[in-house]
DNA sequence: ATCATTGCAAAAGCTTTGCATAAGA
DNA sequence: TCTTATGCAAAGCTTTTGCAATGAT
């Protein structure tokens, strides 16, 4: 076995990806701050799904941060293809990183509420004929699938 | 080929639809009270999208009703499978009647916010392979798109 | 006669916003 | 220097909840 198995290290070189968001604020006249590039490598570096209020709190525990800040950094990140919404969850919105265009999608269990990831090939092609089809220009799509996991459904008798 | 092309008429006969939604009521130890049975007909003649406010202000026009239960009603309604969160908008979701398991998908302009609707038959047999792999016992699935629609193209320059 | 449900209003909780201050360009 | 961004706190919104009254079984 290779030493490596994971293609994901823990400090990984996010040149390209932060010098692409400074690319983008500044060709829409908005201004890097210190807290816009904060923001931003915090979301790169993580690699689950996550909220406002624990990119908060990770981010808090490193520089001073307000959430207000957060909340004003999000809609740019996600129209520069850094950040995508992934669901929402206890009403309030959960976000992920995106890798590229290798979007992956995800089984969510109604009942403990975890969120499984799977990729499935065939909607990217779906996504493409649509978009032809409709004459629609996209920015992303995602597919979710509800229901129980396996965990759940034995446990459970009702519902 | 038969006469009758859309099974989908203005003044539809929902005995069958109401009598699952009751059974599942009664099956639970739910009580069947008037305004259960109130919202229930109601989303079940709505055959758009609506949210919590176009409810209410709907179902007060032919009867008094309290916003209280009608959120209340509408996780009964989405166990019971009569009813589907169908995308976050301004904050606040979004509903629409679920039609057995013939789920059809959407296309969202980032720009103009209209939805667009399609239907993608792989999307079923992507959530059957995966939920089979996975050992998922799927409740239902959703397929969105966002962009830009043809119309919005046009007009747009920056973004 | 019970006990779940309703309505109202208050509470929650996430997100947005106004405004003075700080800081990119 | 001129603007935009930040932080704080207040405001805004949708949704949830407590409680007394109501109503289903």
């Amino acid at each position: 076995m290779p030493p490596m198995k994971k293609p994901e290290p823990t400090s990984e070189d996010l040149t390209e990806e932060m010098e692409a968001f400074r690319k983008y604020l500044k060709s829409r006249g908005f201004r890097v701050t210190r807290e816009r590039e904060a923001i931003a490598e915090c979301i790169l570096r993580n690699h689950d799904h996550f909220d406002v209020d624990e990119l908060f709190m990770s981010l808090r525990s490193k520089t001073p941060i307000s959430k207000a800040s957060i909340y004003r950094a999000i809609p740019l990140l996600i129209r520069c293809g850094l950040l995508a919404e992934v669901y929402l969850e206890d009403g309030h919105m959960h976000y992920e990183r995106v890798y590229g265009r290798e979007l992956h999608s995800h089984l969510r269990c109604v009942n403990c509420r975890r969120i499984f990831e799977f990729s499935a090939p065939e909607l990217a092609l779906v996504e493409k004929r649509i978009c032809r089809q409709e004459g629609f220009k996209s920015d992303g799509y995602k597919f979710e699938i509800w229901g129980l996991c396996s965990n759940c459904q034995d446990k459970k008798k009702k519902d």
